[in-house]
DNA sequence: GGACAGTACATGCACGTGCATTCAATGCAA
DNA sequence: TTGCATTGAATGCACGTGCATGTACTGTCC
């Protein structure tokens, strides 16, 4: 009979669920925000420019490849293909990476991280930690820490 | 000696802290991007959208009140001030909330949700709790579900 | 009462994002 | 070879967001 009662009510199954988009959420956006505030105040980089670079870094170590392809970082990130053709022209303008044509496919794009670039990102990257350790761990406790909720 | 090697490891902490923090980009991704794209393709809503709805129905719920201040609605969702004002004002333009000047403190604003603000709010929830099935359980598997990835 | 700091919400503005489109290069088929 | 669908990446555009600011109202201290 419950289709008498306007105010449908979650499964217990469906209450779970939503605790647990919850929490995500409110996981998701203290630290986004204050990984972006932190980085971008004293490195210059948002959170997806330092997640690119940290990539570059990785791709670079594994494959022992100077460059890594556009391609390749593509799925990594959660970015839409524009707005990572975007993040990219912004980090080369920035200095920290370099744009180059890929020979064996020149539809594809080779990224290499400058010099500078290697070293902004490993002197973002302890800061980038501290973060984590400090939003992820434990409880959510209160509401906490929404953008511009100093 | 670690400092003679430029590169520098995270320590298992941090390793961990990493994994646990990609995990939760790539669920929020995932979640996110599919709740809007659902979501706004079946009854013009957003997430956020969403999320303000559903806080106004458990709020009035809750207190009994046909009404909710923003202020109280705002440390819920995770957006800065200005995004919930403009989004409640889309709400309003869409008809499914009213604003309303409180009285006893005629600086905030009232919130009450129309007819067609609940109704919308009941026919989009299964939607919402499907889509959190979908993509919140088990293993995030390989990397899903960008935007733009279809 | 009058001045003033603080709060609640709205708005101008810059910016990052996604979608749709465009352009170039590739692979395949005729 | 020519023609055509496909892929990799860039770009025009609209839109949602955060920050800084503005406006209205409240409470307090003098």
């Amino acid at each position: 009979m419950a289709e008498l009662d306007s105010r449908a009510l979650d499964s217990p199954t469906d209450a779970g669920l939503v605790a647990q988009w919850r929490d995500l959420l409110a996981r998701h956006a203290a630290t986004a925000c204050l990984l972006d505030r932190e980085l971008g105040e004293k490195y210059g980089l948002g959170m997806s420019e330092f997640e690119v670079l940290e990539r570059l870094v990785e791709g670079c170590e594994a494959e022992g490849l100077p460059a890594l392809r556009v391609a390749e970082l593509a799925p990594t990130v959660h970015l839409s293909q524009s707005a990572l053709s975007r993040l990219i022209a912004r980090l080369e303008k920035a200095g920290l990476v370099s744009r180059a044509m890929c020979e064996s496919d020149r539809r594809g794009i080779m990224l290499t991280l400058t010099e500078a670039g290697r070293e902004r990102y490993e002197q973002a990257r302890p800061l980038h930690r501290e973060v984590l350790a400090l939003t992820l761990v434990g409880e959510i406790g209160p509401v906490c820490s929404e953008p511009s909720t100093d």
